[in-house]
RNA sequence: CGGGGUGUGGCGCAGUUGGCUAGCGCGCCGCGUUUGGGACGCGGAGGUCGAAGGUUCAAGUCCUUUCACCCCGACCA
């Protein structure tokens, strides 16, 4: 490709407004254009990457036997329907009409259409495992794009479905984890790989390929020694036990005149934090029901971790109103003990969840459910009974890992996940089956696994560049060679074009720099912004020494060598 | 949806207490001189100043409404 001729400009002034730097940088080398906020325009340089990518990420597919299909982006809304994802979260689904009236979603993943698909074939055991995958455009109603291709609203996924039984499935989660390090290594990426949060996917467990970066909005925590990794809103640690072989007490009541924070209580009884209760009331929009976490309190309430040891979907705070008036409590006062099971006035349930953090701690204090008065020696199973007693703590920065290691908080841009679904879908959907060598119909054990292909791009430009411009990974660099003429002068002008020819002979991708009206300074500041992996440079003086000058991107000195070193150079590996 | 900010040729911006024909740099087109790290001269093209409404003799500038975009938050594979 000549530059003269491609598609698509690098420009001078960079775009202030941009923070981050993968955004900047394919903006400003000419990647890609904005649309509106959060959908780009892939311009040849872009697409070419993009493509890169695709045929990375589809070699590993292909490598660990799923097989390429491609759905359609319109998916009935009757099969959402099906498994209620129209309605269990505000889920950032794109709808549409047709003139008819017909409803579709917008494609935004695809677990109820290829359910729907291999249903219709009425699978066997004898077809069990086996995986789909597809590279199609998704959409999603984010509330706001940002970073560029980091969080958008249009995107390229690849996202693969597996069907199996529950007793294959482990191998077939682990051939997708291999599938996916291996994949990014081979772009270039470093990726930590963490337990997280299914959220609306539904299933049990799933891990996140997390390439680490400033710009991420994953954070999540690594203990360094085991290698145990987990996102903030499922990570555990240790708890260890403070008073828990002291003597019980009597449970007392005392006046406290105190405010309503946690410091407050510590400064009226004089006692540590860690021996207080947090009480957080919340409400859960979904389900109706009113949810008490109690934790320990040198610890924080993890949203993520409650809601799914209360079965609840939508939690907000409880309003003060509603502590008063329903469950005639005080806020700031709050207590397990004698709290009431249902409200006064909605008659709404009340669900009691505490951490187990509670069973480390004897003679706890906290609030009486009226102002100004607390308790003193509050004491579990005693004095007051759970609803669930599960881990819903938060966990912090140099807390202990499950594998003993300090935790250290990191944050990186999630490139890719993999989810365990287990019987979530084929239970929700009908004829969701196989047939059994008995002949009876059995669900079948699934599992998705996604890669964000322009949020890739974006981690590796993240990883890979300097002040200067991007630095392509060999791999999924859009040309391999940026061949620059300086000067026109007849055997400058013969050389680089043979050596054009010989090079594209070869089979190296070159973007060949011909331009005539732009000086050297230019040229060599496209091609360290552009990020190619070689620069070539021929010139009046390379010709007089009969050789060629080349450069990596990488490194800052150039080298001269006779043309026919630096077509092996650049077409090996 | 809350907070902060910005909308003036493709990009980056200036435009005073309202005042004459809306400017500058980059880029683009033409001619010439240049030519190893973002040259220079001359000549061009390109703008209903985000949109709508209002105030005024007069609006890029003041008022109202609205839309879009950037950053932070909430939300979110």
């Amino acid at each position: 490709m000549k530059v003269s001729q491609l598609f698509g400009r690098t420009s001078k002034t960079e775009g202030i407004d941009y923070k981050t730097a993968s955004h900047r940088l394919l903006i400003q080398a000419g990647y890609i254009r904005e649309s509106t906020a959060g959908r780009y325009f892939f311009l040849p340089l872009g697409q070419a990457v993009q493509n890169k990518i695709i045929d990375v990420v589809r070699g590993h597919m292909n490598e660990v036997g799923s097989q390429e299909v491609l759905l359609p982006t319109l998916h009935p809304l009757e099969l959402w329907r099906e498994t209620n994802r129209t309605t269990t979260t505000g889920f950032e689904l794109m709808k549409i009409e047709d003139r008819r009236g017909a409803e579709f979603a917008l494609g935004g993943t695809a677990e109820e259409m290829a359910v729907d698909v291999v249903r219709k074939f009425n699978v066997s055991y004898k077809d069990l495992p086996f995986s789909v995958y597809q590279f199609s455009m998704k959409f999603r109603d984010e509330l706001r794009a940002r970073g560029g291709l980091l969080r958008v609203r249009e995107f390229i996924m690849k996202d693969a479905y597996s069907f199996g039984t529950e007793a294959q499935f482990k191998d077939t989660y682990q051939a997708f984890w291999d599938a996916y390090k291996a994949t990014f290594e081979d772009l270039g990426l470093k990726v930590d790989v963490v337990a997280a949060d299914n959220g609306y996917i539904g299933g049990e467990y799933c891990h996140e390929f997390i390439s680490q970066s400033d710009e991420g909005e994953s954070r999540y925590f690594v203990d360094e020694q085991s290698g145990y990794a987990a996102h903030e809103d499922v990570a555990k640690f240790k708890v260890e036990d403070k008073n828990a072989g002291e003597e019980l007490r009597e449970l007392q009541e005392v006046d406290a005149e105190r405010g309503t924070t946690m410091e407050d209580g510590v400064k009226l009884h004089n006692m540590p934090l860690w021996q207080q209760t947090k009480d957080v009331l919340y409400f859960d929009e979904a389900t109706k029901r009113y949810v008490l976490a109690l934790i320990r309190g040198d610890f924080d309430v993890n949203e993520t971790k409650l809601m799914q040891a209360a079965g609840a979907w939508d939690l907000r705070h409880a309003t003060e109103e509603e502590i008063r008036e329903d469950l005639g409590s005080e806020p700031g006062f709050i207590s397990p003990v004698g709290f009431p099971k249902k409200g006064k006035k909605t008659g709404r349930e009340v669900v009691i969840v505490g951490d187990v953090s509670l069973r480390t701690v004897h003679n706890m204090y906290g609030g009486n459910n009226r102002l100004h008065k607390d308790l003193l020696n509050i004491n579990i199973d005693r004095d007051y009974k759970l609803d669930v007693e599960a881990d819903i703590a938060l966990a912090q920065p140099g807390f202990i890992s499950p594998d003993g290691g300090a935790l250290v908080e990191k944050k990186g841009i999630e490139v890719g996940n993999i989810f365990q679904l287990g019987y979530h879908y084929s239970k929700l959907m009908h004829d969701a089956e196989f047939t059994d060598e008995t002949g009876k119909r059995q669900k079948y054990y699934m599992g998705c696994y996604g890669i964000g292909i322009g949020r890739t791009l974006a981690a590796i430009v993240e990883a890979h560049h300097d002040d200067k411009g991007i630095i392509w990974p060999e791999s999924i660099a859009p040309y391999r060679v940026y061949l620059v003429r300086l000067g026109q002068e007849e055997i400058v002008m013969q050389t680089a074009q043979s050596l054009y020819e010989d090079l594209t002979r070869a089979g190296v991708a070159v973007l060949y720099d011909d331009r005539t009206d732009i000086r050297a300074g230019e040229k060599f500041a496209d091609a360290d912004l552009l990020g190619i992996p070689y620069r070539v440079v021929v010139s009046a003086k390379t010709c007089a020494a009969n050789q060629v000058e080349v450069k990596k991107r990488t490194e800052t000195e150039s080298q001269l060598t006779d043309r026919e070193s630096v077509i092996k150079m650049v077409a090996g590996s």
